[in-house]
DNA sequence: CTGAAAGCGCTAACAA
DNA sequence: TTGTTAGCGCTTTCAG
């Protein structure tokens, strides 16, 4: 491979310059900037990163911290943070946790080392330790999808309206006239879940229903989680009518309980899922879900991180973007 | 951050001492090495990659390119790259090339310039220039999931038995008495369609069952492919009473196209998927389809790249796994 | 067993 | 405008 000494040789300049016409210094003429071109050309070379993150301490390559790359939901926030990466020069690390924060702090460890030039962080527990102290240490973050105290840190959040997008979700159901209505959520941990009750709450109050605490759980956004409790709920006496559920899988969950039950969703139970994950098109039938947005959302993280980086935002920005139900098949006016 | 410096210092020892003990070398006394753990404790201090890296060109990082890790099929397989990536200490640069050529030959400079240790290549179209020119530069790669021509070169290949994938999807559906078996495939230019197609010609020319030409249909593994194609072939005067798609996407258009016409799956028409991922548990007729390992496959083709990173090994070794098939409700027995 | 010193390829003062 | 040179943090001879 060739180095900037080969290029300089050729073009009969020093090393300096070479560098120069690399980082479009206006120092130099337009003839030996030519003349530099041309050697590059001719020698296909190609400068190493590495060696110049030594001195310039960047390397162009951010890491981005999810649970699971499998699990369609970051899947979709991946591609969006790869998409605006490739866009402005970056290229980025995935790192997955499997939601433990031992991992977590290893990955966060491993890639200080190799100097990457900020986190895109959607795997944080509200207020994780790991993550306020990576803040703290001043490198640049950026919390994607997930949300954290960020009072006295320099920060940028980027979330969808939670609380909003659980008050959607639930008055599109209550519209259809039912009353009793299951939500089951996500763990407490992550506070999205947290804002999503908050949604469920608001609406069932503005519409003079009794909450009944019984039918709020916490889980943990899998399918089976979904399957299980739905079969608890639906054995009780007074059953719900319609389930408002924290993620796409866990309503696919309801909906393949409601079936093993030989129920019918949406003619006996209304299921409401969230994410709009690809899944939702493909289930059956369609799932009735909010629109997150996914992929803009981890678009807008990496602008925002690489902003901070290029110093063109000092951060501490909060993005809350907006959610929209999609209603297909899953939901249906109650007859009772 | 603390350099090789500040620890040499506290330890009292020169900075080739404590490069030494940071390397493993057994040239150093058990005393010192002791002082040096400890100095290096105190300090928190972990060695900077990037500088490593430019002496001994290792840096510890893998590329992967892959068409869109938003498709279920490859993200599996990048999750058991990743899995293996961090159990042998290394990371990855994910890179989504959308089955674009430009962009691979793009990700693939922009890979080089940060001197990451090899590539995992997942996106080749069969015997792709961009991909042979890597190889030939003798960089370390290996190809997943996809084939090439390896006659002259060192290259690890890691693929299932796409032939066997093909002839057991229809074997499975000549056994339950059907006679006209479509099959959708994927790109010819990926030449697990070739194979899986050999598989399927060879089922139905074992069966003595005469193939029809028209029946057998490339695309491009997408659900609107299976749903645009199934309709077509459902509505001949002597229509397919199943069909065999290359993957489980196309696979869910065919169920789809199904019910759009008022046909029940497997009632009047069978379907074999191929992929085993998730959404074949989740849509409805939980689909029968040809298992792949994914994971599996994703964490064996780094294994072997690290290796021969490493030296462990020369390159040039070819895996198949086996593939199997997992029956669930989508195909029955014909009655006609 | 340990240390001095010469790089790895590039950037960024500082001089000229 | 251009070149010289001192690092960036670490590895690796080569001496001792």
């Amino acid at each position: 491979m060739a180095t900037i000494y080969d290029v300089a040789k050729r073009a009969k300049v020093s090393i300096a310059t070479v560098s120069r016409v690399l980082n479009n210094s206006p120092l130099v003429s337009e003839k030996t900037r030519e003349r530099v071109k041309k050697a590059i050309e001719e020698l296909n070379y190609s400068p190493n990163v590495i060696a110049s993150a030594l001195t310039k301490k960047s390397t162009l390559t951010l890491g981005l911290l999810i649970p699971d790359i499998a699990n369609p939901f970051f899947a979709e926030l991946a591609r969006g943070v790869e998409d605006a990466s490739a866009d402005f020069g970056f290229n980025i690390i995935i790192c997955n946790t499997d939601y433990r924060s031992d991992k977590e702090a290893e990955y966060i460890r491993l890639l200080k080392q190799k100097s990457i030039d900020g986190f895109i962080i959607s795997t944080a527990y509200y207020n994780d330790e790991n993550v306020i102290n990576l803040i703290k240490s001043n490198t640049p973050v950026v919390i994607l999808g997930r949300d954290i105290d960020g009072e006295d840190m320099v920060v940028d959040v980027v979330v969808s309206d939670n609380v909003n997008g659980g008050y959607i979700a639930t008055k599109h159901l209550i519209d259809l006239g039912h009353k009793n209505i299951a939500c089951l959520l996500g763990p407490p941990q992550v506070k999205v879940n947290l804002d999503r009750e908050k949604g469920y709450l608001k609406a069932m109050e503005e519409a003079g229903l009794k909450v009944r605490p019984e039918l709020i759980v916490f889980g943990d956004f899998k399918v089976e989680f979904g399957f299980k409790k739905a079969i608890e709920l639906l054995s009780l006496e007074h059953r719900p009518t319609a389930f408002f559920a924290a993620n796409d899988l866990t309503a696919i969950g309801v909906i393949k309980a409601a079936r093993f039950m030989g129920l019918e969703v949406p003619r006996d139970i209304s299921v409401v899922g969230y994410d709009n994950t690809m899944l939702a098109e493909i289930v059956d039938p369609p799932l009735t879900t909010v629109n997150q947005q996914m992929r803009k959302m981890g678009y807008m993280a990496t602008e925002f991180l690489i902003k901070r980086i290029k110093g063109e935002s000092s951060g501490g920005q909060r993005i809350v973007l907006d959610v929209d139900l999609v209603v297909r098949r899953s939901t249906s006016r109650v007859y009772n």
